[in-house]
DNA sequence: GCGATCAGCAA
DNA sequence: CATCGTGCTGATCGC
């Protein structure tokens, strides 16, 4: 199973990056944090290091007196959870929000990401990590290529520098579409988890009318949904009530409840998760779908936070894991394909459960139909495997099509 | 110069 | 009684 000489090809392949463009953003974005400081500093009635946290505390939470303040034992906590319920209310936090947004993209991609440019293919080239991460996934590092922004506007901006290697090429990215869920599905044998999905209905939407307990055609509106996505997200990342209250902002009965709701009405589900558990305690560890090993030495620890948190683990690395296994086949049989019929077009990067690529000229069809047959046949669940696709000029300027 | 701490990006 | 998914990176701050 050489998934390494895959990475190594990646890796030394590279990917193009456009500098003048990364360039052109880390000025606006410097002009934008001039203004926003400016006014910043002037609200506060003095000038001082935005970016230190026990220097905004103070001035925040002890000069203006804002509520709420007091935290941790170093000091005040300034996060975006608390900052943010202030924002409409103070203006200076507003402020601070997008002046901490912007400063982020700035230095951590917009500054940094053309120095890393390697002076003789003028590619970037990630390193692709197998034996780091507890669950099988991939990392990636100088620089990770897995946390390129796309969630705010100006973030996802960033993108517009991630081009193909020349003009004539096209990226072409794919992903699978809610394979940890499909796979909680497999696993869990959950009956109404496996008809949303062999009908092809909207997951997030579905979970929304089973945790409010809504009729079927009932019209789902986006803070519903919301919330059932998180509800989602945090049943597979193996997160807590706790978790799932600070997540939505609401108290933590209130998160119990939506847990307890959504194990009724997904009682497959509620079956899944206890089974894993006593698995877990019984062999000391739990397995993927490929059975790679997740050891967990203190499933029975008397210490309940240990204890729990190893059973968050226990229910998560399967999904997860198996997630990481589905698209490392799929990558090793993709690889091995175009090498046989001897193509240009290469993988570029993977993102947990997404794969870009750079596609030559007069590949594009073949190169299609070769990615989708081997990601949605990579293994064989209770649930099809969908995968979707888009492709364009750039990271930015990416647009779905079906693959027939 | 190093490590701890805080913060925030992604799937 | 307070704690709370991971991995990567950058800035600050104290040693």
């Amino acid at each position: 199973m050489p998934l390494i000489s895959v990475l190594a090809k990646m890796e030394m392949r590279g990917i193009s990056l456009d500098t003048d463009i990364l360039k052109d953003l880390s000025l606006r974005a410097g002009e934008e944090l001039e203004v926003l400081s400016d006014e910043i500093y002037r609200l506060s009635g003095e000038n001082f290091n935005i970016n230190s946290p026990k220097q905004l505390g103070e001035i925040l939470f002890e000069k203006l007196k804002l509520p709420g303040g007091s935290k941790t034992k170093t000091g005040y906590s300034t996060s975006s959870n608390v900052l943010e319920p202030l924002k409409d209310h103070y203006r200076i936090v507003s402020l601070v929000l997008d002046y901490r947004e912007i400063n982020k993209l700035k230095t951590t991609y917009l500054d940094v990401l053309p120095g890393l440019i390697d002076t003789f293919t003028g590619k970037l080239h990630t390193s692709f990590n197998q034996m780091i991460t507890s669950t099988g996934r991939l990392s990636s590092s100088n620089p990770n290529l897995q946390n390129i922004p796309v969630r705010t506007e100006f973030g996802k901006l960033i993108r517009k520098a991630f081009k193909p290697s020349s003009e004539e090429n096209i990226l072409f990215a794919t992903d699978y579409s809610q394979i940890e869920l499909r796979i909680l599905a497999h696993y869990s044998d959950s009956e109404r988890l496996i008809k949303a999905f062999q009908d092809g209905r909207d997951i997030h939407s579905e979970t929304a009318r089973d945790i409010f307990e809504l009729p079927s055609d009932a019209v789902i509106d986006s803070s519903m949904r919301r919330i059932a996505k998180t509800v989602n997200f945090g049943i597979l990342y193996g997160i807590s009530d706790f978790g799932l209250s600070r997540n939505l902002g609401i108290d933590r009965k209130e998160a119990k409840k939506y847990i307890e709701s959504y194990f009724f009405k997904f009682p497959g589900v509620k079956d899944y998760i206890d089974r894993v558990i006593l698995e877990a305690r019984k062999n000391g560890y739990v397995t993927t779908i490929s059975g790679r090993k997740r050891h967990l030495n203190r499933i029975s620890d008397r210490n309940m936070n240990i204890r729990k948190g190893e059973e968050r683990i226990a229910v998560n690395a399967p999904i997860q894991g198996s997630a990481a296994d589905i698209i490392k086949l799929a990558m090793i049989q993709i690889d091995r394909e175009i090498d046989d019929r001897k193509l240009k077009t290469g993988m570029v990067l993977q993102v947990h459960d997404e794969l870009i690529f750079d596609i030559f000229p007069g590949e594009f069809d073949t190169v299609c139909r070769i990615v989708k047959t081997h990601m949605e046949k990579a293994c064989k669940l209770g649930v099809p495997l969908i995968v979707e696709f888009k492709k364009g000029i750039d990271w930015y300027h990416m647009e779905s099509f079906q693959v027939l």
